[in-house]
DNA sequence: AAAAAAT
């Protein structure tokens, strides 16, 4: 297991071209049955397979409609009684195979043992025999009624679309934190979205839910607020396209907004635009907005600095969604433009802030990133999308699986690019780009323009505008700087003195265990505080989130995947126990504090052996401070809020009593549990425990205790 | 070195 990573990167990257190699020739032997034109089949051609299903398959008539290349497929799906038309079903069984494809993971371990050319084989091999078996008759029926595919290469294998089973009940879990804002305070702003609910919702393809939506229906009351997001968005997705006129007037104000004097109506943004975000109150640019905004409009290649929450989402939202308005019309499978972000909580909250503008533009958006469920996704993509907004993991997958074609893209959006232009990120992020046609817009956003984006800019931006203001060291200034040094046997204390504060409070580590070890601690010493970390499956992601938002858990314990995508307002401290790896990296997480003109402290933690690393850290950050000696009860903790903790130990099941929805899951064990996968590591055990403990004996320990810690000023 | 991103 010596090089284990290494091989895995190699893996990785052999798997893909092989598997790309096999959907190939998959698709070449599909095409046979075209003449083998190899330009592949034009509508024409489309038209005159004919097969039998082709003509059954209509815009939510599931039966005949199919999809390939299924990932998830759980056993009650097979068990759908819908799928009467369906009988190639039995196909899958070779697919059914969670354990077919478990047997392939665990054969890596040998694998690595052995050699690491055959490995690769063997790595993915529960999916190449997948493929191999399955798959391929799944996808050989699905090449009807793909009508205009009349884009390059790409278009062959696209899969017929899969019939929209909507019991995907995990399936929005991933938006509880929407109320969380974008650019500004616009959590109530937005969240006035309820204007909209009722006129959509008859719009929701009841038709399409089977019996497991009512089931659905029947959880709804009991954790209404956890809901609504979801809902509201599924009524978007599914909004049937005849009916698109639905954005309508709703989505103006009764009373009529004066444009004058708006800032964004003098940058050259279209009123409805306009009229909607002053709703919000929001009607005067951010600085970046204002540098950028004319420039992406006039359809220039645009090179954007600004830290996080410095208004970027709207920077290059709004030009975008202008100029997708002007003209043109999203194709099925092809979106017309497409934002890359880095995290699947930034592109929620991309997704989020875009919401209502897109809406009133007329057009269509698309959430796509892993952890949830494809069939949204890929139903909206065969619907037609005009703006994507993708992380690069689940985008490839959906573009090698042909739900994605992106040689329609007019408008290509990188976001957070200093940080998609690390290692291992930067190669995907080359194969998306690579399939944007040349020629289209391409807006690049960034905290920092050094960290070796210069490649990214070389390559695909011709005669970029670069943009910067707000230049990380200015947003550092406005916070108050503590660099501590400690004893080792203090940090434990010092570090929930620190955290035993009112209000937010970010407490960064370096590794995911240590996330969950941190915040246990925190916890037996009595102070409320979840861990949120890259191996925690998406729904515990959002349910830890969330309850960070609604400042049910007031300490967030979080490695650097919160660095960059965490908007949340009134974080008064960020604390960082481990320090930052570098400069950039203390910018980013203090930038969780500070943020839309508050204060903000930030407090770093280091032993002795590390205190000239983190001096010159502070000093390449641009923050003017020595490091000092302190332990617990110094003054510099209690001036930065802290106090010593003296509430009891909070165990792991009031924690999660408090960060599960509302009395969720009697019928909705899905909702958290069904990742399975990652759990904590180490209180993984106490989750569900705990849990269904909380369920039960409803005493309500975690709110006291709450209160207490956040008196305790 | 860690984390993130697909399953």
């Amino acid at each position: 297991m010596p090089n284990k990573k290494s091989m895995d990167g190699k893996k990785a990257r052999w798997t893909r071209a092989q598997k790309l190699e096999v959907k190939r020739s998959d698709v070449r032997k599909q095409r046979g049955e075209f003449a083998g034109s190899d330009r592949g089949p034009r509508k024409e051609h489309s038209e005159s397979a004919g097969r039998p299903e082709r003509g059954a398959r209509r815009e939510g008539d599931r039966g005949p409609r199919r999809f390939e290349d299924r990932p998830q497929r759980r056993s009650d799906e097979r068990r759908d009684g819908d799928n009467g038309g369906y009988g190639r079903r039995d196909d899958r069984g070779g697919y059914q195979g969670r354990d077919d494809r478990r047997g392939g993971y665990q054969g890596r371990d040998d694998r690595s043992a052995s050699g690491q050319r055959d490995d690769r084989r063997g790595g993915y091999q529960g999916r190449d025999d997948r493929s191999a078996s399955g798959q391929r008759d799944d996808r050989r029926g699905g090449y009807q009624g793909r009508d205009d595919r009349s884009g390059p290469s790409q278009r062959d294998d696209r899969r017929g679309g899969y019939q929209g089973r909507d019991d995907r009940r995990g399936g929005y879990q991933g938006r509880d934190d929407r109320s969380g804002p974008g650019q500004r305070d616009d959590r109530k702003s937005y969240g006035d979205r309820d204007n909209r609910r009722p006129s959509y919702r008859d719009n929701r393809r009841d038709d399409r839910q089977g019996s497991v939506r009512d089931s659905r229906h029947e959880d709804r009351p009991q954790r209404r607020e956890f809901d609504r997001p979801r809902r509201d968005d599924r009524a978007v997705e599914s909004r049937p396209v005849e009916a698109r006129p639905a954005v309508k007037c709703e989505e103006h104000p009764v009373e009529p907004i004066s444009l004058e004097g708006n800032g964004f109506a003098a940058l050259g943004i279209p009123d409805s635009l306009v009229e909607r975000l002053a709703r919000d109150s929001i009607t005067a640019p951010f600085p970046i907005q204002v540098a950028t905004i004319p420039d992406a409009l006039a359809g220039r290649d645009v090179l954007g600095r600004g830290r996080t929450g410095s208004g970027k989402t709207l920077a290059f939202g709004l030009p975008t969604l202008t100029r997708l308005a002007a003209g043109g019309k999203a194709r099925s499978g092809q979106p017309r433009a497409v934002v890359l972000v880095p995290t699947r909580e930034l592109a929620m909250q991309v997704s989020d802030a875009l919401q209502p503008l897109v809406h009133v533009i007329g057009l269509r958006h698309k959430l796509v990133a892993g952890g949830m469920p494809y069939e949204p996704q890929l139903s909206a993509l065969e619907r037609g999308v005009d703006l994507l907004i993708a992380t690069p993991g689940r985008l490839i997958d959906l573009m090698e699986r042909g739900a994605a074609d992106l040689s329609r893209v007019e408008i290509a959006i990188l976001d957070e690019a200093d940080h998609m232009a690390e290692m291992g990120f930067l190669e995907a992020i080359e194969q998306i780009l690579d399939q944007v046609p040349a020629g289209g817009q391409r807006l690049l956003f960034s905290a920092t323009l050094d960290r070796g984006i210069d490649t990214v800019v070389e390559r695909y931006l011709t005669d970029p505008v670069e943009h910067a203001t707000d230049d990380g060291t200015s947003s550092i200034a406005g916070m108050d700087h503590h660099a501590l040094l400690i004893e080792p046997r203090h940090k434990k204390l010092v570090t929930a003195e620190v955290a035993n504060r009112a209000g937010r409070t970010v407490v960064f580590v370096r590794t995911k265990l240590g996330a969950d070890r941190v915040a246990g601690e925190l916890r037996e010493q009595g102070v409320l505080a979840a861990s949120l970390h890259g191996g925690l499956n998406q729904s515990q992601r959002n349910r830890v989130l969330s309850a960070f938002k609604e400042g049910k858990v007031p300490v967030l314990v979080a490695t650097d995947v919160a660095a960059r995508g965490i908007h949340v307002d009134d974080v008064g401290v960020v604390l960082q126990v481990d320090p930052p790896a570098d400069h950039k990296d203390y910018q980013h997480r203090a930038g969780r504090t500070a943020r839309a003109g508050e204060k903000g402290t930030v407090v770093t933690l280091a032993l002795p052996h590390q205190r000239r690393t983190m001096q010159r850290l502070l000093d390449a950050a641009g923050v003017d401070v020595e490091v000092q000696n302190a332990r617990p009860g110094d003054d510099v903790i209690r001036a930065a809020g802290g106090s010593t903790p003296e509430g009891a130990p909070i165990s792991e099941a009031e924690l999660q009593r408090l960060i599960s929805p509302p009395r969720s899951s009697r019928g909705g064990r899905s909702y958290g549990d069904r990742a399975g996968r990652g759990g904590h590591s180490r209180y993984g055990g106490g989750d569900r425990g705990g849990y269904r403990g909380g369920r039960d004996g409803n005493r309500g320990g975690g709110r006291d205790r709450f209160q207490r810690g956040g008196s305790g000023r």
